[in-house]
DNA sequence: GTCGGCTTCTAAACCGCTATAGCTCTTGGG
DNA sequence: CCCAAGAGCTATAGCGGTTTAGAAGCCGAC
């Protein structure tokens, strides 16, 4: 209910109209130098903020950005990842005095329905999205709505701008560094196959374990929940042949793993060995630590709000930029293969 | 860039003035019920949606409130509590088209900056105040910018309406718990102690310890994270007089501190009690699983936000309303005590 | 038949800022 | 000395809603 100053109050201080004080304010030419200071330090003085719903009505920009993650609520809050890209994301944008619009929904549905709702109620001036699908219907909605979006995710060479991560490389490191230590028989807990970077993951095990000429690498589908990963787990484990070696999809399902392996009775690292494709304080809470690839997820973010502020400014400019490969950190869940029972 | 209608093209399509739209589609008198329907047939029609910006420039509301987390960045992410709160917040607003403005931000200056930001820009209609301090500077702040806001913590009589907890109440909870499993040295790892949960915490152990003859309950302080949380873990278990039994302020830290009790040869729950005051996954997928805090977060989020309707709506009733109080979860981290050596 | 009072609607101002057209004054070129 | 060009500003029209004052039509009452 304060009282805030507005452009008008300022114009009358200073003895000028409102257009110059908002030409001040806003650095574009059509004021003297010295008309300028003298607007810029009245405004500081009366702690002038702009109005946002005033400019954004103005025809401009909303100020702010949508991120929304659609989850099982059930499955929810585990994720240090995305906290930690939106935390990159705000930090960036609010230099910028953009806003971020995060939202929980229950599923791409209800993701889609938000998307139409902010877009046409104008709260959000560009969309992040995460999680690609492969038949993703999400950007039939985007080109539609005709919004800037940028993707975080796998490559899509297609129409959006994206900060991508090559995850079929990310695996082969994984599973070369396995091999190195005479693992033979790698499994994968993986997310559902629906999305993008489960599949690439999935076909770059059993590619490059083929071509290393290692045992065929199966891949179990979860819903990346403990529950299942543990699932997984235990059926990988209670196999005739079991696996020296899991690659967990993230790193609540590999602690999940880990604590079935420890109930099997089965030793970490020296009969199994854990890696995990997600980092957070969880690999380093659970006995033994885990070994995990790692990124700069703070950075991540910083990056998709860079690469979504150009295509806000420029919604023709469509780049693509490749973001920092996740680099494996080596920690106690992993050990040379046993030698063959 | 899409054509979105505006409530002048309903208005010229059903024949009426701007201002009949206007009143038709927010269900207020001034207009027939025939044409009401009408207009509001039309409008469905035409895929209308109201302009943000320009209703908050219609004097009344920004249709958001605000949610900020002041966090050290290296100890983000983990809350599944603020997650899950967020998530019953949205779903309860969403229904009345109010967004969330959340963002996580360094430290409580941050906050405090960030706030004012959004009252100058009119980006949010209220505020939701988390992590009570014992002597917040941000309720000042609240005040001079006379805006609405609602606390989530423990009970704060004085301006501003909240959503309490009786953390006293929970902690003497846990101890009678464990007093009746007979353990008589009990520890606590704390929060810092500049939050009022944490003092509060801190005093009712103090206080029931000293009630129910049992030793003095000692509270270890830190900055909530692992690293701090297995440190104070260490230094409890290596005393002379070690504890039977630890409660920790979180279950990262609870996590962090079974951890520790392995490495150190002690086991749990035989030798050793943990009870963790926070529920999550986390509780649950390590080994043994956690006793905890249980309490239903959804329903607390969306508490919340009905409780800072209310004072958006009428910011001079200013009402307080108890959550439903934690329940105790057993599980297998506590166990009767181990005979006195 | 006139009047008050109700319902139902219109016209117009307004929210705070942006953007454009145009006005005034100076300056320089021919 | 006049005109064109440019700098520096003002006036004004939006943006898409909300909100108020008031007009028109209809009713029953006196």
């Amino acid at each position: 209910m304060g009282n805030r100053p507005t452009i008008a109050d300022i114009a009358k201080r200073v003895g000028v109209s409102p257009g110059a004080v908002s030409f001040a304010l806003n650095g574009r030419p059509g004021v003297s130098e010295q008309t300028r200071a003298r607007i810029v330090e009245v405004a500081r003085e009366m702690n002038w903020r702009p109005h946002r719903a005033a400019r954004a009505l103005g025809g401009s920009q909303a100020g702010a950005v949508g991120l929304v993650l659609a989850r099982d609520p059930h499955t929810l809050g585990s994720e240090q990842f995305y906290t930690q890209v939106l935390y990159g994301m705000q930090e960036t944008l609010s230099a910028r005095s953009f806003a971020v619009q995060m939202q929980l929904v229950r599923d791409t549905t209800a993701e889609i329905a938000l998307y139409r709702d902010w877009s046409s109620e104008h709260r959000v001036d560009g969309l992040v999205l995460v999680d690609l699908q492969v038949d993703d219907p999400r950007l039939t909605v985007i080109d539609e709505l005709n919004i800037p979006a940028v993707t975080l995710g796998p490559r899509l060479d297609g129409a959006l701008p994206s900060v991508w991560a090559d995850d079929s490389e990310a695996m082969i490191t994984i599973v070369d560094y396995l091999a190195a230590l005479g693992h033979r028989h790698i499994a994968h807990v993986a997310g559902p196959p629906v999305y993008r970077h489960t599949a690439q993951r999935m076909a770059a095990l059993r590619d490059h374990a083929i071509s290393r000429g290692l045992d065929v690498g199966v891949s179990v589908p979860t819903d990346f929940s403990d529950a299942q990963g543990a699932a997984a787990t235990r059926t990988l484990l209670s196999r005739r042949d079991p696996p020296s070696a899991i690659i967990y999809d993230s790193d609540l399902m590999a602690a999940a793993g880990l604590g079935v392996a420890l109930e099997l009775g089965v030793r970490v690292p020296h009969e199994l060995s854990i890696v995990s494709f997600d980092d957070s304080v969880l690999t380093r809470i659970v006995h033994p630590q885990l070994t995990c690839l790692s990124r700069d997820t703070y950075a991540l973010g910083a990056q998709v709000a860079e690469v979504l502020l150009k295509a806000i400014a420029d919604p023709s400019a469509r780049q693509s930029v490749q973001s920092e490969t996740p680099k494996l950190v080596v920690r106690g869940s992993t050990a040379r293969a046993a030698t063959q029972r």
